[in-house]
DNA sequence: ACGATCTATATTGTATACAATATCCATATG
DNA sequence: CATATGGATATTGTATACAATATAGATCGT
């Protein structure tokens, strides 16, 4: 292809970062992935995409390749990639590690905030209480919040793991999006930013770690297999 | 090129599993970054790389995507790969997190562990004691007793995270390769060992933490900008 | 009718060709 | 002499061509 293709960012392609066709592809279909555009199971051609979003097939297995080492998809040698299924078994296994790791950086957080971590800390949460409740759009500010946690721990190798694992379980989230909702959450939320602010490592850590047992029961409770949300029938 | 090259394997390309090039590929750079073959700072190109091992540029480029997420090296856009020069900074965050890491993942397997687990352990372990210390023959060893422990936790998560963070910093272990020597490295394996067969979860955490402190204070130690081992250079 | 094998098709894996960007060195200019 | 500028060179980014493997369907045999 010479023309560059106009079809693949968004909202606005004007000053968009990337300028690279394989960065592009890859944030397209990531976000096509984790928004439940292409369900768990379902197979990617390469020859397809790169049809459908105009480019060749270069970028396109670029960007799958990317995205298998985010395990949300898998790759089998000359079978191509299919969209993860992810079993209960690995989310549960997801959370016992986040359970530890968010622990840690909450506590972390609580010793090396500075000012600007707080005040985007506490922008972060009130942007995620002022957002109704049940909504997608609640979604990215709960990770926001999340992600503005590990990112006041000033710690760069955490903060990547943090946001490795969240988009992992992002893979199931669209299919149980009320997990948000629970009650408990907002008042959760609100222990982790005053434990972290008033300097209580051991507080933050406590309160995150609720945080992510409880968040945990509920997205699991739903992935059981009689749960009526996703009875998902295999697709051979 | 036709004919498969036969440089690139090592050890025996007779029953090698990839017969993929790029798997090969990647695990020849790999090994190549983590052996010290080529210098942090060192710019890899497709081309001269190409040649060198006798394949085209396509599986290059993949396995330099692969590498580049592993964190084993640097991609800027237009510019090329280069082998990533570990700040101290960030040897100082990944053992923050590892401390937190190894030390659940002994719980784990002191919970968790099976009778095949244990034997592995014991075994990995003796292999350790009765190799003679010192030697670049003691680091995968080391590395095998850690894996096994994690692999011991039956959390297959947490065991594939373990191994990023120790392959980003065995990036600077071959060029402190006396950290394994220490005295109290042996009894610390011991107690980790000993911690787990015992199922005692919280011994077997406290043992892999204190694990990870010593050693991290011996690498951060040797990667002080005075240490004698690695005044290195900077190269433009 | 059922199963196996063989062939046609499609898809992935690798190689190469072309385009775009960066790098480097020589030259010119203040 | 230092700095800017220009073009030649080299390297990366993308597209396409070719090879190898897998998939599906048809044909043949029992």
């Amino acid at each position: 292809m010479t023309a560059p293709q106009a079809h693949i960012a968004s909202p606005a392609a004007s000053f968009a970062r990337p300028a690279l066709v394989r960065e592009e592809v890859y944030l397209h279909l990531r976000a096509a992935i984790l928004g439940g555009e292409y369900l768990p199971g379902e197979r990617l051609s390469e020859a397809l995409l790169g049809v459908r979003l105009g480019v060749s097939r270069t970028p396109i297995r670029e960007a799958l390749m990317r995205l298998t080492q985010d395990g949300l998809i898998d790759a089998e040698a000359n079978k191509g990639v299919r969209v993860r299924r992810l079993e209960l078994r690995e989310v549960r296994e997801t959370y016992v590690v986040r359970e530890e790791l968010d622990g840690l950086a909450a506590a972390l957080a609580a010793d090396a905030h500075t000012d600007a971590d707080a005040a985007l800390l506490k922008a972060a949460l009130e942007t995620l209480e002022r957002t109704p409740q049940g909504g997608a759009r609640q979604t990215p500010l709960d990770l926001a919040f999340h992600r503005c946690v590990a990112a006041a721990s000033h710690n760069a190798v955490l903060l990547s793991l943090c946001g490795d694992l969240e988009v992992r379980v992002a893979l199931i989230k669209h299919l149980s999006p009320s997990s948000n909702t629970s009650p408990q959450t907002a008042e959760q939320h609100r222990a982790i930013l005053e434990a972290v602010l008033r300097r209580d490592p051991d507080a933050a850590r406590a309160a995150a770690r609720q945080h992510v047992r409880t968040f945990a029961a509920l997205v699991i409770r739903q992935m059981q297999p009689d749960h009526p949300r996703l009875a998902q029938g295999e697709q051979p």
